[in-house]
DNA sequence: TATGATAATTGGTCAGACCAACGATACAAC
DNA sequence: GTTGTATCGTTGGTCTGACCAATTATCATA
């Protein structure tokens, strides 16, 4: 148990020598701060940011291959290169590879969900706005009505959940759940396939719906946290099904 | 507000066709998952793998950069690359650009890391080791102790709650709080170079580590939301003296 | 006007070359 | 024997130029 600090740690840091692929990406980001590169606007083509940069092709395509991992650019073949209006999805391929890996289970995954989303029930019974109730009732509604199939139920569920998220205000929470959605899915289509719907998580959902209204974070909290530990067990168990 | 589905969208499922790229990518990790690439272990040259795989170097070096940014490899240049050990800020640089385009603010990245703090302590306070306890009480015996100077104190302090999170027993909520430390870490900097620690926050990390020894989950919620809640104002207030 | 072939543009891939960093080996100096 | 140095082979980093494939724009034709 030796918890030490080495002087040397601090008087000598590494030098970082850096690659032109991290320039040209440095560079592209520094564009797009200063918004001479907006959401939605294209990118010059590879050839010819090459030749402004100064630089061989196959560095800008790996400096565009850095960004659009991080969800900054869409790359459309035979097209061009584009500015991400919303980049979402920017943390599934980077954790589903380690869930994949059995590096991470899918209890893990989990539980980081239920904290996102706590947070996120929480600020939306602070944030959220008329317009946003409303969508997040409307999505409440249309699983009341039923009706559609497992696949589309399953859907909505996620929409429904996104859109409290949504209503947080905040960004980086609202991705981030997003990107576990996306990895959690198939656990969550396979958990309400084994399920019996008839006695559907309705009465949850709006009690979570109403604390959000009433605008009762810790109200809110409660429900989502109750809704939450009912869906676990089942998604634990679509995880071993599938052998993860 | 119109939340339609369209059934286009299910009857006709767009076909994906499959990059070179993604090919390769996807091989490496079925590699690594059925652990014919062990942790630690160098992988074949570049030259090697695109001759094996009977693609160019260039599809491999792209497939390689893919797994590289998801953490999972490591390249060393002259050398060669190697599956990682401990694959860590696999995060940070997804959410530092965003973050420097102005995207996402640091009270989003506030408020999730308390997300992901209060279900750390939680779980720390059910599954903590004896190893673990110990180590946490280590930092926070170096805390106390001080007479180091505020980078040493910060760093130790950062320390302190990953060896919190370490104790969740959660890789990936564990991975996700390193990532935003290295994202926060200026401003928690900032934020203690601007703050009297002559009354420092010995106390409630105290707390903390009493809650979580006695495995209250609770009551660990309770000490860490009163740390974080004082702390969150100072950190907050760096990143307006930041700009941001 | 609507349709379908065609050309231009763009990203995806490939081959081959050279540069630069690293590791190992052999060898010279002490 | 130990240490320092030179060298060489391997490996990742970058460049060039070429061709393939998807997409869009163009335009002749029915």
């Amino acid at each position: 148990m030796s918890v030490e600090i080495r002087q040397h740690d601090i008087i000598l840091e590494p030098i970082k020598q850096k690659t032109a692929t991290e320039l040209v990406a440095q560079k592209l980001v520094e564009l797009l701060s200063t918004g001479v590169l907006k959401p939605g606007s294209r990118l010059p083509a590879e050839r010819d940011l090459a030749s402004q940069m100064d630089v061989g092709r196959t560095t800008v395509r790996e400096a565009l291959k850095l960004l659009t991992l991080s969800g900054l650019l869409e790359v459309k073949r035979g097209d061009g290169t584009y500015v991400s209006r919303n980049f979402n999805n920017f943390l599934s391929n980077h954790v589903k590879w380690p869930l994949l890996l059995s590096a991470i289970d899918v209890e893990a995954v989990v539980e980081v969900r239920e904290a996102l989303e706590m947070k996120a029930v929480h600020l939306a019974a602070i944030h959220a706005t008329t317009e946003e109730l409303e969508k997040i009732a409307a999505y409440h509604k249309m699983l009341e009505d039923g009706s559609s199939d497992i696949e589309q139920e399953t859907e909505i569920d996620l929409k429904f959940h996104h859109a409290i998220a949504t209503a947080s205000h905040n960004e980086l929470l609202c991705r981030l759940m997003l990107s576990l959605q996306d990895i959690l899915r198939e656990y969550v289509l396979l958990s309400n396939r084994n399920t019996d719907r008839s006695n559907s998580p309705m009465s949850e959902h709006q009690a979570i719906l109403d604390a959000i209204s009433s605008g009762n974070p810790k109200e809110a909290e409660k429900a989502m946290m109750n809704h939450l530990s009912i869906s676990k067990t089942w998604i634990l168990d679509a995880g071993k099904e599938l052998g993860r």
